[in-house]
DNA sequence: TCTTTAGATTAGGCACATCTAATTCAGAAA
DNA sequence: TTTCTGAATTAGATGTGCCTAATCTAAAGA
């Protein structure tokens, strides 16, 4: 007597913190840019090895996660994508608390919140995220995505990216260099600063700009590491710049 | 050539989470009366298997947190005493933020304390504890460590082994089992209630108590199951029993 | 004292997430 | 088209924490 049908064993899905953390980094990858992430991209930001990384994928395509065909870049699902944006929503909210609610400076939420992420319950994030007013976004001004996954992205360009005499506003500003975080407070280069590009110094040198409104101004150099942390959201038109 | 002395690896300590639940375990068992815990009933308060526990529990020796003789009772030592106290103290501080800053309620509290012990900085408890004004005893009357590992326990009686007579106030609610809390909170038995037994019902049966202070009073009985789960503070000292 | 037995420990394995080293592959360069 | 090379994958192993099954032991009972 031979079974005559085939019988499957459908792995029960378990969440690990190290999944939530694989699927939220891949998300992060393409959120301010649209290639996909590859295994050693990857393996450097989650700070493991290669080999780590091709293993994780099968699973996680396994659990149907990701898509992935070998050597190439790994994508999410949309299973995928629901997971990273709860994720994306707890680290952000999270972030926001502890600013907001326990006085940490923000140079300061991330690490914290990249472990707190993993152990705090649903109730727990919508009671916060009630406590805080619903907030819309986070200390270093990324989107906080609702319960039900809608984001909505700011339409902001990297500083690095703007010609001479674009004019704007600081949107978002990377948290992933705590002492850069605390440079940028020092110099009060804050979220929501204007922000207006003077100029490039010569042979790729430091971008110039001109940071406040009005008589409250401040004119910096900031070099590559720095323009490239920091997104700007234009408050005129392409139209209105004024070259030299 | 041959070394000529002996070397040795010390092993570096990782509490990782399962070792901070296993001390957290040994030493909640004896706060509360003095027999050391045993092997199965550390396996049985984990949830795992009792081969489970004799493993660990020769790996909590070897990192110095527990003095144990195979075949006897498990301790802990003094250093494992200190990590023990600094679990409970985060535990306990986590309770009280959740009821008192993001409304939960006291039958809910437990389980998202178990978690987020593990998780959680030193900055995050201190920080919890200042901005709760430093609570000296948690939601269920349990006494909160200070951070240097102090503890001060109140001098409290089991219900269930007090005789007729007896009065005192509710000083703490045994906190593991969510339903018997939301049944106590229900009746309105709540911590610092006044409390007065009246006497026990033939044949082993219910403690009859009175319950609140001056007109406003209501009489219940109480099973086995519930007067093993309340400690009283005694008001008035053993000479003041209207025994019948 | 000898036997029984409940409780404790060991033996042998598994799942997860990681590593180093060896191998394979896709796409660029020749 | 063939060769090369860096990226990706597999092979083989480790540490942690858990399991079931087998074995052992201390203390109680006959
Ligand atoms: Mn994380
Ligand atoms: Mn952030
Ligand atoms: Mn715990
Ligand atoms: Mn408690």
């Amino acid at each position: 007597m031979k079974p005559h049908g085939k019988v499957e064993f459908v792995k029960v899905v378990t969440k690990s913190s190290t999944v939530e953390d694989y699927v939220k980094v891949i998300y992060a990858f393409t959120e301010w840019q649209d290639k996909a992430i590859t295994s050693s991209q990857l393996a450097v930001r989650l700070g493991v090895a290669n080999s780590s990384v091709s293993e994780m994928v099968r699973k996680l395509k396994e659990q149907g996660l990701v898509h992935h065909q070998p050597y190439s870049a790994i994508k999410l699902t949309e299973r995928g994508t629901v997971l990273a944006l709860a994720m994306v929503r707890r680290h952000r909210l999270l972030e926001t608390y502890l600013m907001r609610e326990l006085g940490y400076g923000w140079d300061e939420v991330h690490d914290e919140a990249e472990l707190l992420e993993h152990a705090v319950s649903d109730k727990f994030i919508e009671r916060m995220s009630s406590k805080l007013g619903h907030p819309q976004r986070d200390p270093h001004g990324d989107p906080i995505p609702a319960p039900d996954g809608t984001i909505s992205l700011p339409d902001a360009t990297l500083l690095s990216l703007l010609d001479a005499g674009h004019r704007g506003k600081i949107t978002r500003i990377s948290d992933d260099n705590p002492e850069l975080l605390r440079y940028l407070a020092h110099q009060d280069i804050t979220l929501d600063a204007d922000i207006e590009v003077l100029g490039q110094r010569p042979f790729g040198g430091s971008l110039m700009v001109r940071i406040g409104s009005g008589t409250d101004t401040a004119d910096f150099d900031v070099p590559e590491e720095v323009s490239s942390a920091l997104w700007v959201e234009s408050t005129h038109p392409h139209a209105d710049c004024t070259l030299t």
